[in-house]
DNA sequence: ACATGGATTATACACTTGTATAAACCACTC
DNA sequence: GAGTGGTTTATACAAGTGTATAATCCATGT
């Protein structure tokens, strides 16, 4: 082992370069020699350790989706009430939008509609993301007794799931109108299912909606 | 007036071969040369009358922008009974699909991300969108009798087009599950809502959510 | 018949693209 | 201190990029 500090550390350059591309220009306009510059090193090396750019793109989706990953599930898997997780997620939008990550998610998602070896892993972050919140709303639903015949739990989730793409979609497109309503009115909702469950009086709750 | 019936067709089968490459290879993919020989016409044509790429490229999202709108403004503004016209806009879903209409919405709406005077015809579109839908559902609502106070008119428009939104950001990503479900769900609840009103007991219906 | 002028073609330009490779570098071992 | 080998640099290459322009075509009006 030669010195492999100095090889990660190219290789990150390379990868937090990518990011930042992805947030700023796009990965249409992400070219070797510009990313290289990105990244305070010779273009040339991308070659030396990646081999082509379509394999370092692909690194950098990895990196993001199995980071992407660990926070959703860490969020998800703490024993809390489920308004108190809803909350936190619902928090991490602002800052979440400061910082750029959802430009990056979304812009790997455009790379994959024409790239479907990177469909493929998207899929299957997907799949991972749809099975940690299934398992929390299916905890959730049941603690709020919630006919789940009217309301099965991959509906929900399904909901819950566009609900969440729509507003990263949106908020890209620098649309804002009427999501405080939104996140209000769902705030205020599983504020009236909490209260409903911890009331005891369990039989019928109504106004859920009405 | 020479021969505008050769200038529209030429015209047309650029911006026509543009859609059809936005769907295949997507916005990033599309070059002068193999936009010109998917329109089958000379590549030198493209600067003849669009003048660059990127104001061709603003040509097709004017007029794919304007046919979506014709569209939508169509659909909401028939009087019929708001089931019916979500049915309607549910079932264009499939048929959609097939046609790569959401393809070339969504890659327009990358193409905007990284454009700024793309992106503010998209949210002019967007705008006219939400007019829509708002009149629709506030009829709606105010049909149904559903409280405007719990259930602001701005937050159901916001949550209806993040929906319409993420459904067609997962379907594009090949993701399908729990769609169904979804879609059903939401109409057992609009046929529920439907009842309620044509029953004529007003006074208090229950069961919306629970 | 012929000139007119918009439509089309072929070609040219300077520049960027991704990838490849030989040379140089340089911290390390023997 | 010479040699080793991973790392970095500079450069090269063919192909593709958007844009521009002169030449050609050809239906039309006179």
């Amino acid at each position: 082992m030669t010195r492999p500090m100095a090889q990660n550390d190219t290789v990150e350059a390379f990868l937090d370069a990518a990011e930042r591309l992805l947030i700023t220009i796009g990965y249409a306009g992400i070219s070797a020699r510009r990313l290289a510059e990105e990244a305070g090193a010779n273009h040339g090396l991308i070659h030396y350790y990646f081999g082509s750019m379509e394999q370092l793109l692909i690194q950098v989706l990895e990196r993001f989706t199995s980071r992407l990953i660990a926070r959703q599930t860490a969020m998800y898997a703490a024993d809390v009430p489920f308004l108190e997780k809803w909350r936190t997620a619902m928090g991490y939008l602002d800052q979440d939008f400061a910082s750029g990550y959802p430009k990056i998610w979304l812009e790997l998602q455009a790379l994959a509609w024409n790239h479907p070896e990177v469909q493929e892993r998207l899929a299957q972050v997907n799949a991972q993301w749809r099975a940690v919140l299934t398992e929390a709303l299916a905890k959730a639903m049941a603690d709020y007794r919630i006919d789940t015949e009217q309301f099965p739990v991959e509906a929900v989730v399904a909901l819950a799931m566009t609900f969440q793409e729509g507003i990263f979609l949106e908020r890209l497109g620098g649309i804002t109108e009427g999501q405080v309503e939104l996140l209000d009115m769902i705030d205020r909702w599983l504020v009236r299912l909490e209260r409903a469950k911890t009331d005891g009086r369990h039989e019928h709750h109504e106004g859920a909606l009405s």
